[in-house]
DNA sequence: TAATATTGGAAAGTGATACTCTCCAAAAGT
DNA sequence: ACTTTTGGAGAGTATCACTTTCCAATATTA
């Protein structure tokens, strides 16, 4: 397909499918003459999946073009791919303080979970504890406890439903359900937390009988 | 305090406070004579919580403003403080497909959460599922299931936490929870997936007897 | 075959965001 | 008297994610 249906078919313009190919997003297409390429399938695929990863999941063109290199590794054993991509997702350099780090790594070592020594995440959550603090919040053990038993449940159910097979598609799922499970994950937080706090506020419609 | 000492116990410049004041984010100082304000505690507090909100919550100024308009409302219940500022937080206007606005309502329904229809975590949610699905990837219910269950947990541990008494500090808690629990909770969510794709792929390294 | 449309490629322009800088005259400190 | 600080306002800057404009080389259509 030429461009025009790449545009149509997945309802970006044509100035932004060119605007991703030069800023390397977006492989080229085959080249048929100088002026002229053809699409296929995967660009397509490709081009859903950038801009899934834009909208639905805030992230900047940086980014996305981080996760998409570490999605492309084929290299990679499909454990590393995940953490490539996450590392992808945050910035390259965090700063944390020791205390905190020394409590995620305590937490890590309490429930078990074998994570990259390399992660980001570790430095990102820790970063997030040292920002709390700084406004004069700090996060109660337990409460921190809660996060992480229930951060575990969901993240067992999300592996769980991953496919298998295919590779491609795995990684791409999994990058996606990362990605969008956020902003699910989170809307659904706000929406239990007015739950909660319309019970502890007594704002509940009571039965009258 | 006069806006030097103000910049330096905050660590915000002397422009950027100038900046969100003109901007209205940050209430004037007391008017000293026509070259000269003075500042407050209170100014520390909210100049911290907006460099909180922006930088570790990776809010706009535009949204932390409403988050303070909401917050500074003395006239809402406390319940619905909650979710003008959880309303705050997201855009203005999101559009969602009817199947997904229905399946948002549907799970509200059968877990008992008393949301207000007006709450635009309902269309956030059904616009991020109808995003997944453009992609090609629908949410299995056991998933959303397993989600809502865990943001359930989550919400009611955190709003147990919310300390009771001084209305401003509780509110300016909550919001903060709300804005900065997010990163916390995903960088955990993100550990706690990179443990259980260690543990699917086999990448555990296993004790040798 | 002539007229029109489309393409790849590159450069320049746009609008939003979040500052940052420069300037000023009034006032305060020394 | 002199240096410093302030409030206030305007202009300038950097980044991001496009969008517009241009071109000459093809394709398509009449």
């Amino acid at each position: 397909m030429w461009i025009a249906e790449l545009s149509r078919r997945t309802d970006v313009p044509v100035a932004t499918i060119k605007y991703y190919l030069r800023e390397g997003l977006l492989p080229p297409g085959e080249s048929v003459g100088a002026t002229r390429s053809r699409y296929d399938e995967s660009h397509v695929r490709r081009l859903r999946l950038i801009r899934a990863l834009a909208e639905a999941g805030g992230l900047s063109l940086a980014r996305i073009r981080g996760v998409l290199t570490a999605v492309d590794e084929e290299s990679r054993e499909m454990h590393e791919v995940l953490g490539a991509a996450h590392n992808a997702l945050l910035p390259d350099t965090i700063e944390a303080s020791p205390d905190s780090l020394a409590r995620v790594d305590r937490l890590l070592k309490d429930h078990d979970w074998q994570v990259d020594q390399e992660s980001r995440d570790r430095a990102l959550l820790a970063s997030a504890l040292d920002a709390l603090e700084k406004v004069g919040y700090q996060l109660d053990d337990d409460l921190l406890e809660t996060y992480a038993t229930t951060a575990q449940q969901t993240a067992e159910a999300e592996v769980a439903h991953l496919p298998s097979g295919d590779r491609q598609h795995t990684v791409e799922t999994t990058v996606l359900l990362t990605a969008l499970g956020g902003p699910v994950l989170l809307a659904l937080r706000r929406l239990a937390q007015q739950n909660a706090s319309a019970h502890r506020y007594n704002a509940v419609r009571r039965s009258c009988p």
